[in-house]
DNA sequence: TCGTGTGAAGTGATTCACAGCG
DNA sequence: CGCTGTGAATCACTTCACACGA
């Protein structure tokens, strides 16, 4: 194979397949475990049972970034949570923006993980007046037609919507028209956006869809 | 082919990859849009253009579990929508439990959407003695303790954990021997479980991660 | 020796392309 | 003629198996 072996190479080597990037995620939580644990290495046959993956699959997934092993050590822990964060671009802060401040979205905004995680919520909107001008752990709930001015000012990168379905469209026309780069979507909507534009959407009526095609029919391996 | 061409064949026809029951999801939020919108029928062409794959692809997802198609015509609306619906177990209505009711399970019990999909949520458990003993949209919370003899009772078949992610694991254990055939975790950890359970997991942060990646490196396609 | 990185082989999913039906 | 259902071909992902490094 060309790419040589300097360690810090370029990220994108090649086209990576959107489930290795999953899969990623997957091993930076179990990693953080393991430091938790008190293990300062792993190999890939360790990290791949507690995820029910193959050895293989966990050295052809990293090995698409780089070369992060130690031949007959494994991974150092911290190395490889280090390099995983600046795989997935967690290292930096990201400054996130909420649409939408109904259940969903108050719990997502009380919700602390995402902080530890980088993911800086800056600023909230909603349309309905009683939420306005309120602050939930500290963020500002604006009214939707601040949306543009303060996304633009506080320079937000990404959205998450937590509006009706029928708003969400619209909702994310108007993030991507104020400068935005990623949304995760939880309308059950299909969204249509630019190709430029990042998008994860998270349908929990279909998880729970998924959770019970498992159950009526027992011949689904996960 | 084997499988004989009556039109309501038995379900399992051949083991489907996982990744087919979820677009089978998408499918039917797209069928029920169009019911909105007044259609009666829709071609693979069609429904494929509204999610982004292609029209072959619709037809074969389908076409594992029956022949529900017209020649000629495409599909009709409300027909397929019956169809997914028996596919994926959701013709029938599940009794589902929450435990956990900090901002995460309480956002989740006020949402609409999954009984509207037939997943009625009877109870809730949490161990904290200032909600234990109230209501949250009419759904009531017990004491964890309670668990095993509520779970029995009220025959609940599916389980949403939403507890701290400390906790998640000995929680889903006693969901198991409670008697529960399915769970959906929301705790940010990797539950091991018997193979007979149905497990789905949703992870916000891994969501983000997800994102932050694709806006990272442009390379990505979803 | 243990465990990574990786070509090669194998498996699985998607797309192609077309026969057949309404 | 439009559109499904489906073998065959292609493309993508996973697993195998082994050379090599610490």
């Amino acid at each position: 194979m060309p790419s040589p072996r300097n360690k810090l190479q370029a990220l994108p080597s090649r086209d990576v397949p959107a489930v290795v990037v999953s899969r990623l995620s997957l091993y930076l939580r179990e990693l953080r475990q393991l430091v938790r644990e008190g293990r300062s290495t792993v190999s890939s046959s360790q990290l791949g049972k507690l995820l029910g993956v193959t050895d293989a699959q966990v050295r052809k997934d990293l090995a698409y970034f780089g070369h992060f092993g130690h031949p007959g050590i494994g991974y150092r822990c911290d190395e490889l949570i280090a390099e995983i964060r600046r795989i997935l671009g967690t290292d930096r802060s990201w400054i996130v923006t909420m649409v939408g401040v109904g259940n969903m979205g108050r719990a997502l905004l009380r919700y602390k993980g995402f902080a530890e995680q980088g993911f800086r919520i800056v600023a909230a909107f909603d349309s309905d007046p009683r939420v306005v001008g309120t602050k939930i752990e500290d963020i500002p709930v604006y009214d939707t037609s601040e949306l543009r001015n303060v996304i633009r000012q506080q320079k937000i990168q990404l959205g998450m919507i937590t509006v009706p379905a029928t708003q969400a469209q619209q909702v994310a026309d108007q993030l991507v028209t104020s400068g935005i780069v990623g949304i995760v979507n939880f309308a059950p909507v299909t969204l249509s956006l630019p190709e430029k534009i990042g998008l994860v959407g998270v349908d929990l009526t279909t998880e729970l869809e998924q959770l019970a095609f498992s159950v009526a029919n027992r011949n689904v391996r996960r």
